[in-house]
DNA sequence: CACTCATCTCTACACTTGTAGATATAGTAT
DNA sequence: ATACTATATCTACAAGTGTAGAGATGAGTG
């Protein structure tokens, strides 16, 4: 399943709640651009025709949808999709990238430095 | 600049060498999924037009081109907006996913490694 | 009951993207 | 000089995407 930058944004609002009403959500958006009624329930209709969304409750006219996918599953191609787009299938190129250029507090570096350290025990015990 | 994944495949044909023409270009991307010329040709067009490709020279009939844009520089957005749209701006989970998920030799873990380490370093020195 | 407000539904449209065909044209070989 | 071939140019189109307006409709209010 494949989604556009606007089908994700509206996404992120059901990972992060329950279920949401469509004026729930263009209220959410709204508050960091300026976009149209229409606009956001059209996206969650798509969303619901594709399976992404399903309706969970209903409360007079209001209609609550609910995420019918997790955040992980799509993710995780995403991932892939990008790093083949634009690294050419090299993740290690973008695991340095984040390494070397992104924001990281201490405690992000030392969460890392385990996870590696357990990798390598991984390689050498496998 | 932003690119299709269409013009981001053949950009990166440019990166991977100095100049091409639109027939070479066409093969390389043939060798892998079948496309037409036409489709190929129209993709450089495009990108020529929005200054991602020049002319580098012409041989008979033949323009060779060049990308105009480097490859670093154009990953450094595209990495951005991926981490903001899919991640919501945490680069950390991309990286926490990358070094669990990802395949990684020894050597990378290792150069990973001591990134960190000199990140560490860099936090507490500043 | 009549009205209004919130919400839904339907339709629409311009722009981007992936794709290809038709046609023109400049070199190349005979 | 002629025909052939490789390449370029131009035009086109369907699907997907971001966006919005018009109209229907149901729910609560005086």
């Amino acid at each position: 399943m494949e989604f556009s930058d606007f089908e994700l944004e509206v996404m992120h609002c059901f990972w992060g709640a329950e279920h949401q009403s469509a004026p729930q959500v263009h209220k959410s958006i709204c508050s960091k651009r300026d976009i149209s009624y229409s606009a956001v329930k059209t996206i969650i209709d798509r969303l619901e025709k594709k399976g992404a969304l399903m309706r969970a409750a209903q409360e007079g006219r209001t209609i609550y949808y609910a995420a019918a996918v997790e955040r992980g599953k799509v993710r995780l191609p995403m991932i892939k999709q990008f790093i083949n787009k634009v690294f050419l299938g090299k993740s290690q190129s973008l695991a340095v990238h984040l390494l070397e250029e992104e924001d990281l507090s201490l405690d992000d570096i030392q969460y890392l430095e385990k996870i590696l350290k357990e990798r390598k025990k991984a390689l050498k015990d496998g």
